[in-house]
RNA sequence: GCCCCCUUCGUCUAGUGGCCUAGGAUAUCAGGUUCUCAUCCUGGAGACAGGGGUUCGACUCCCCUAGGGGGUACCA
């Protein structure tokens, strides 16, 4: 009988989840969804230095935004947990005390310098550096006597001195050279397990049957192997499927300094900010944003973003929660991401996740790295938008709103509901949100786009026009979208202009920009009282200036 | 330096020796629809990294070169 497909996600949770391992959570879960499998989540929190408190909850917040639900893992339980590494240590410890009792592993006390030296020394000869193992293995007492003299005390596994041969899904087989394993550390000094054993040891106590990551592993593959067939003979190998990697359309790999990396740029290029008013705004000292300037630190990711917000500058999305904030439809993302690297081999592209599910297969994955194209994105999510169902739309866009804390939430869902239909063929939820915004602003604190005021209200007689239509809109007492459109067309006619003559000067006046919903339904949401105002405040504020400005 | 992987339009990709005059999507360009922004419709241009083999025949198989990526940690 087939065994049931097992599959996992073990981020490290050092900080938000970002489209790579999206990609890998994604890949993960579709294959266990595909063949009736078991998707897990484990959090590889073994590195005591990296670890963030809240990265394993933000992680967990994208994942289930994107849809992607874990079958085992933390808060979903299972028979095989713990699910946090850091709370498996005396199962770690037990299988490193096993390999020591069979000489499968030694003690060793060099301190990071020494080890540092020895790699240099092999570089220098042009070789690749292999940590020698001694004839002798030291014993527990070594060990005792040398963490009393406060070396470091490591555990390293004795890999086998032969070939290994990788079974890889999507490379085919692998020969790595007997001796390019080396005896990797299993244990750190400060008694943690690492990557290279906690994974290992896991994936069998968890039952993985299929091992999908990206490539960047793929050298980490054969000691794993040998470990694994050290540590569980009698247990059949996981299957590996090394994913091609997703790198940035801003050059280079995809990577979380990115964004950072952005803002120091604008910072650097403009001449008259006021830096005291950037650390304020990121809550740091001046000190600290000096040394971020020059390159020397990075300041957390919601510092970055709280300044970059004060600068109002652009930074790339990387993490998953940009992409949300950025007005990304969780339906487009997943759809773009699942197509970074495989494909269903016919034409298709736009497709839901159960179409995904059903589509899947490991043996269509990609080899080729591939570019993460935000611009292919977009028409992804403009797709998406049109596609999701209307409620669904109302409710990302709801969760949107509350994300950005835009003046939008406080509508209610009929108002929404109204504005999204009004909104069809939009790209983003910024983009709906950005339309409609001005409806929730008070009337005095409307802000008017420069561009727009000289484009539309200065020339062809705009405020001329925009006087007209205050008129017309005064004598109407029926503001309804359908009359309203009656009378802006009449009026264009009567002038012999297009109706955007006639309208863009109303849209300028209550929308203070040229963009909007449409500008009939603009008018009757308003009201009437309301929009009187826009149109009085905006001839009051320039109606003095076009003489100054035509001439 | 050493090890591993990869290479089709700008980008994501289809292609498993003859179906390829290399298909789709996106981006781009031209035109059209439209009250703004978008959307939408029609059409165009655009690729097998280079060199050797193997074969009647190579985008497809092999070798070399070049280029790209990854690893080389008491990170994962």
């Amino acid at each position: 009988m087939q065994e049931k497909v097992v599959t996992r996600f073990a981020p490290s949770p050092t900080g938000y989840l970002h489209v790579g391992g999206a990609r890998t959570a994604l890949f993960n879960w579709l294959w266990a969804r595909r063949t009736g499998g078991t998707f897990i989540l484990r959090i590889e929190d073994t590195d005591q230095k990296r670890n963030t408190p809240t990265a394993a909850r933000q992680v967990m917040d994208d994942l289930r935004w994107l849809g992607i639900q874990w079958d085992e893992g933390p808060e979903a339980g299972g028979d095989n947990g713990p699910y946090l590494q850091s709370q498996r240590r005396d199962i770690y410890d037990k299988y490193i005390k096993e390999l020591l009792d069979r000489r499968q592993a030694y003690y060793c006390f060099e301190t990071a310098e020494e080890l540092d030296v020895l790699r240099k020394q092999a570089e220098a000869q042009k070789q690749g550096f292999v940590y020698r193992r001694p004839a002798e293995f030291p014993g527990t007492e070594d060990a005792e006597k040398a963490r009393a003299e406060g070396r470091p005390v490591t555990v390293r596994f004795a890999a086998p001195h032969e070939p290994v041969v990788v079974q890889d899904l999507v490379r085919g087989a692998i020969t790595f050279a007997a001796g390019e394993i080396g005896d990797f550390i299993i244990q750190k000094s400060d008694g943690f397990p690492t990557y290279n054993f906690a994974c290992v040891v896991d994936d069998r106590l968890m039952n993985v049957t299929h091992i999908i990551r990206g490539q960047e592993h793929l050298n980490n593959t054969p000691g794993q192997q040998a470990l694994w067939q050290a540590l569980f003979p009698d247990a059949p190998l996981p299957k590996y499927a090394h994913m091609s990697v997703t790198v940035s359309d801003t050059g280079g790999k995809l990577s979380k300094r990115e964004r950072p990396k952005t803002l120091r740029t604008a910072i650097k290029a403009s001449q008259e900010i006021d830096l005291d008013r950037v650390a304020e705004a990121g809550d740091i000292t001046r000190g600290e944003l000096d040394s971020f300037i020059k390159g020397k630190t990075t300041p957390d990711m919601p510092i970055v973003d709280a300044m970059a917000q004060y600068l109002g500058v652009a930074l790339p999305e990387i993490n998953i929660v940009d992409f949300f904030k950025s007005g990304y439809l969780p339906e487009a993302m997943v759809n773009f991401l699942a197509l970074l690297g495989w494909n269903p081999g016919d034409n298709r592209e736009i497709m839901v996740l159960d179409e995904l599910i059903e589509a899947f297969d490991l043996g269509r994955l990609t080899k080729a790295n591939s570019l993460f194209d935000r611009q292919k994105l977009l028409a992804f999510n403009t797709e998406h938008a049109r596609l999701v169902p209307g409620e669904s739309l109302l409710r990302h866009f709801k969760s949107y709103l509350e994300e950005v804390e835009s003046p939008v939430a406080v509508a209610d869902d009929q108002l929404l509901s109204r504005i999204v239909k009004l909104c069809e063929g939009a790209r983003t939820l910024a983009d709906i949100e950005r339309k409609c915004r001005f409806l929730f602003l008070d009337n005095d604190d409307i802000e008017y786009d420069r561009k727009a005021v000289r484009k539309v209200l200065f020339k062809n007689d705009g405020l001329g026009v925009l006087a007209i239509v205050r008129d017309k809109l005064a004598a109407m007492n029926g503001l309804t979208e359908q009359a309203i459109e009656n009378m802006l067309r009449s009026l264009a006619e009567e002038k012999q202009v297009g109706l955007g003559k006639v309208a863009q000067p109303l849209r300028v006046a209550v929308c203070g920009t040229t963009i909007s919903l449409p500008i009939f339904d603009s008018v009757e949401m308003l009201g009437k009282e309301n929009v009187l105002a826009r149109i009085e405040n905006t001839l009051r504020e320039f109606g003095s200036h076009i003489n100054g400005e035509q001439a």
